[in-house]
DNA sequence: GTCTATAGATCGATAGAC
DNA sequence: GTCTATCGATCTATAGAC
């Protein structure tokens, strides 16, 4: 719920007022509840998020047994996720203006775990150093993007898309 | 001048006193060129954006004579405008959250252009409709993807790494 | 055109009753 | 814990002198 008003408004878009009226908690609850005000509630959000991707998408790419099936299972927790292209990324849409400097360590952590897992379910899966690093990135960024073009227009079916798009280059035969 | 506070803030997260203060000019002087405010202010910026797309990205990639030549030129404009991978997406982050809404014609029409500009490109340069397509919009979003990217890591190596890899994609021979 | 002054609303945050 | 009341600051926008 909190992370969805985030989700909506942006963080200096996101009032307390708003936050009470959805959450029908008074601004005294809130402020028991998080004493560090809006930038507590949202940072509360932001370890939500990594904790989930952590579980879902991280710790699955990191499985080197069965490395396909990490990825291939990154793939489907994202597009859940991100209900196929009708949700952004928080992290995203945070690290794009001064919101990034507030949470700059939740930002960049998110962003170096995921291009790190991935490149290592890569590199598990044959690619040589920089081809993995480089498809990681790639795909890490191309999701991003996707989620832009794909609520700029509204038209969730570009996400679905550039995710197949994006899982191809995770085929060692199709890597350069 | 504008169009780096709105950069910088976002839309909800720019204020006119830091519009007064970074441009040397009374708040009179503000309402006497936008009487519409805020919302005037921000859309003559998405506007001036989109001019210098038009003129620079999108019609090059239109003009069919050599369209190999268009694309080059979209890549090496586009990493001159964002500074390769210093400077955001103003559409893009304004995309993100409800700011949407508020520009929905302006923030749709800009990346339809982009997409449907590239494609033709795209096309004239042999890909077929649906390869085209694909790979513009796959082109476009990874563009926007490693904005944020390369912000989030504070890295813009990551951005000009992308635009490199993305141009590759252009080549039909790479294309599947 | 540009300024100062200010209106009226809303902001994040706090106080204190219960 | 949850509420109401309210603080002081800041917000967008306007009024009116010059």
């Amino acid at each position: 719920m909190l992370a969805e008003i985030f989700r909506e408004r942006g963080y200096a878009g996101t009032s307390l007022s708003e936050i009470t009226l959805r959450t029908g908690l008074g601004k005294g609850s809130l402020y028991h509840f998080f004493p560090g005000g809006k930038e507590e509630m949202a940072r509360l959000v932001l370890d939500d998020v990594s904790d989930w991707f952590e579980a879902n998408v991280f710790r699955p790419l990191r499985q080197t047994e069965d490395p396909a099936k990490g990825i291939d299972h990154m793939f489907r927790a994202v597009n859940g996720f991100f209900n196929s292209g009708r949700r952004i990324c928080l992290v995203g849409a945070f690290a794009l203006d001064d919101t990034r400097d507030r949470f700059a360590s939740e930002i960049q952590a998110y962003f170096s775990a995921w291009v790190e897992a991935l490149e290592l379910a890569l590199k598990a899966c044959g690619f040589a150093n920089k081809p993995a690093r480089e498809t990681a990135e790639e795909v890490v960024a191309g999701i991003q993007g996707a989620l832009i073009l794909a609520r700029s227009r509204q038209e969730p079916g570009i996400f679905t898309r550039a995710l197949a798009r994006l899982r191809e280059l995770t085929n060692l035969d199709r890597a350069s």
